[in-house]
DNA sequence: TATGAATGAGGATTCATTCAT
DNA sequence: CATGAATGAATCCTCATTCAT
């Protein structure tokens, strides 16, 4: 319960509260029309203050976003272990992680951010697509392979194109962004049908089989 | 206070120029930081001119997406009508069509546009809802409806979360707006393995076997 | 007295108005303290106007001391042909046009300002040494030698240094610059006290024994 | 509510350090473009503590400034003595002080800050008028008036227009002050040329016959 | 005394919009 | 219809000054 972590490894309390004010922000709108007096202000700050922190608008908007990819980063390395027992209760468990810890909450924000805002930004793009994306594809080819190897799953071109693997969940999320106040989708029931076909569609023919050897 | 410039149905010149112009510009930067002096300057014509054709920047960004979305409403229609044949040959015709006429081509920038200013322009969403993604999303659910009916897919929750279904092609397109710089997808390719595990994913049990009696 | 000058080779009405504007504010106020409100309302234009002819500060700066410069640059080159008649009366009459031309007018203030901003635009520096500077220093270098050669002058190292022979007159404007409020000075005095010394102190021994002759 | 900081008459070591730090920043920016913060850094002290010391940037100008006339004032008072010996060495004698003691060294730049400064600044104008220039102005005038007694120098006018005897020694640092870095003056033949051409135009008209008797 | 984080007024610059021609 | 010069509100950023520690 020590709170006063202004010091050195710890970022100072400031410097959190203004990067929490600029995502809002930026969430709300956009690099270009987000505007630093009302990141200040949400901050409790003067405007001033934010640039003891962050050299510019352009620099603020990479530092945050950077601060918020950190713990997705955390996350992925996780995953990243080697894997053991069945491929599909294993990718079950990834995706299901995906929309309730992703897609579910705050974070989708940060999907529709990194679309807007990537070409100006192109840098951020690189970082994120280096620390997180291809991590977690790469986390999905090896599982799918996994699992074909186990004898689990068919032998598929899903090694090489894992998106056709777990892109509805990125749809799911886009689907939230874009509609969530005009037509909001039922996320769990998506997890689930999505679930359903993806197994069924990496099957392995005799996997009906083997099954009910499991219990 | 826009004055319809002169004629009726048919649109003049100018006023397509300065959409087409319009759209470079608000894909290439967002609609804040799109400045109206490059959209004159795109369109051949001077700045006042663009005040003759659209009230306001708000104006002409509602007016020239919702043009550029009026030949997809009509593509979608020409998908509403009652199947035949194979489901599993007209979903495949869909997503093909939705692979090679839109995610790789210029329209999938369409897509950024809408999830970067979606909240700015809440009615320009409504209305690409209702004219194009509640029917596309119909017409997939009457498809798998089809399918089930025939006997060619399995029963599955499908039929409620078509996005279980086509949601990998919508991924496709986010990553080609992403990455497409830093690490481009072979959308041929995804579109394959998409469609083969989709597929098999539908399948009803004793679909193989019924597809020789179709000959 | 055609007046509407506004096309191209002469430079617009607004363009003079605002370089006038401009330079107004910089001799009151330096380039830092200047502020681009002052000169657009002395200007009375708006703000943006300014920018429209000059893209920032300070290019509106080295745009307006240049076109200051400019007349002075045609003034220097009228003094730069061959001299005939009497060396003394030429030189007397070069260092009085200074003294009524430059020092007793508002251009003195262009020195004041060259001494302040030199250092933050030395391009502007090298433009006024080179088009300016050097040629003033030839035009009495060439004098004081055709002085010399017409036995009218004793050979001195004035040839070299033609700033001992015109620099009080540099001193009389800075000392009106600094001391015009406090302590003023009369310009004539010191021009004819100037002239005085200088021709005495060039003038060849038997100077005085020829000078009657020329009656 | 400048506290003086502490003892008396002598002023702390900070003080000189941040007057030194200050007059540095000073000459290199011009007071509008001195940034507090540089001066501080360069004094190595904090932002805050310059205030402990100076009530405002202004106060922090003129304080400095006053100080580093202060010396000036003393060389002038030596020169204030009853003259004796040869005008034309007594003469010399200041000049070529004010050549290697003000214009060949750092001061010259203090004649750059007031020109630029002083409209601001009336008061340390005054002041540098009252206590150096007038004194110095004096001086010259004395020992011309002396030379004039002596018999050595003609009647001139530049009793009452000193400046026309010292005049190009200011000229001179004028021209070192803009044109140091793009034609440097060799400010020793320019010191003995003046000299040459200046005491020439002051000597009496007998005073060759005189100066050998001097021996 | 000394610090330096915080402040916020001030100023350069941009750009959607207007309007006289 | 078309122009493009002019406008001025909006916004980023700076920096002198303050003040709690």
């Amino acid at each position: 319960m020590n709170r006063q972590p202004s010091q050195d490894g710890a970022k100072s309390e400031r410097h959190r509260e203004i990067i929490a004010a600029a995502m809002q922000e930026f969430y709300e709108q956009g690099f270009a029309a987000a505007r630093l007096d009302a990141i200040a202000e949400r901050a409790g700050v003067a405007k001033g203050t934010v640039y003891l922190y962050f050299d510019s608008k352009e620099a603020l908007f990479e530092g945050a976003v950077r601060s918020v990819i950190l713990p997705v980063i955390e996350h992925i390395e996780i995953l990243a272990h080697e894997p053991t027992g069945l491929a599909s209760d294993l990718l079950k468990q990834i995706l299901v992680t995906f929309y309730t810890q992703v897609i579910a909450t705050d974070r989708r924000r940060l999907l529709r951010l990194l679309i807007s805002e990537g070409p100006r930004f192109p840098n951020i793009l690189v970082f994120y697509h280096r620390e997180v994306v291809a991590k977690a594809v790469s986390v999905i080819r090896s599982l799918v392979s996994y699992g074909v190897q186990r004898g689990e799953f068919r032998t598929t071109a899903a090694v090489d194109f894992p998106m056709a693997i777990f892109g509805a969940a990125i749809a799911g999320a886009v689907w939230t962004i874009l509609f969530e106040d005009i037509d909001p989708i039922d996320l769990n029931g998506l997890c689930e049908t999505h679930l359903d076909i993806v197994l069924n569609g990496l099957k392995a023919p005799m996997a009906e089989l083997q099954t009910p050897q499991r219990i």
